[in-house]
DNA sequence: ATTTGCCTTACAGTAAACTCTAACCTATAT
DNA sequence: ATATAGGTTAGAGTTTACTGTAAGGCAAAT
């Protein structure tokens, strides 16, 4: 059982972007008897999980939708894994082009490198 | 030599973002006699490039930092290294992410596999 | 009793990155 | 000569994902 301030700190995000997931649909706290949010073990889970597909660029609005197919109970199993297949795949597409880009850094890089050691005093030419 | 709906065309972006990322100091291509942006082959392998970049999550702002850098001239070198050196070490971070996450996907994907293949009977317990 | 601290809501404001509109210009095709 | 297919600008509008404000409720501490 955690109040909205203190799911804030465990998972370092604001009390306005928990209220703003819970109006987005995307967690349901339960109230204590002063209308207050409660949050329990299972909603903190879930949302490490959020902040995981949040990390890797699933939008609000696809991961709303995923959270709206689990309410609705075991029958969207399949709608389920559908999306999570998805995602890994976009997932996938990231790491490639990180890959790619990581390569390419470390030649411009390594170019940087024997420019400035020389004294700066070589062509730089397709050095962007 | 491009005319800015052919730069559109190669690089699959619109005229209005070609516009915006000039208007944000990210590209300066040349003018002909009519006022028309003329892009060369260098504007398009640097537009390729920010087009990198952007695919890896650095912001616009950063982008125009290293932009600008490159137009101040070869003593800006050591200050494009670090900022370079900088996304690669972010580039690594998200590869990181992005594996964990992936790894956490296919586990959940194998648990719905299995909940599926057996007529939905099992329980999925954490299968959020 | 009232201050303090934390909670509530509704709703307005912000930042980033486009995206579009309106009004206008200019070269080529019919 | 005029329609069409491009180009131009300034500036307004949109989307996403927050972020902040205002007005108020409630309970424990002073």
């Amino acid at each position: 059982m955690y109040t909205i301030s203190e799911v804030s700190k465990l998972l370092d995000i604001t009390t306005y972007t928990l209220r703003y997931y819970e109006k987005e649909g995307i967690v349901k706290p339960v109230r204590n008897a002063n209308g207050e949010r409660v949050y329990e073990d299972t909603h903190l889970a879930w949302l490490r999980f959020v902040l995981r597909l949040k990390q890797t660029q699933m939008p609000i609005s696809q991961i709303r939708e995923y959270a709206q197919l689990y309410l609705e109970g075991e029958h969207t199993s399949q709608a389920r894994l559908n999306l999570l297949e998805d995602h890994r795949s976009s997932i996938q597409d990231q790491i490639r082009h990180l890959t790619e880009t990581e390569k390419m850094l470390n030649d411009k890089i390594a170019n940087y490198k024997v420019f400035i050691s020389k004294g700066n005093t070589l062509d730089l030419s397709m050095n962007d």
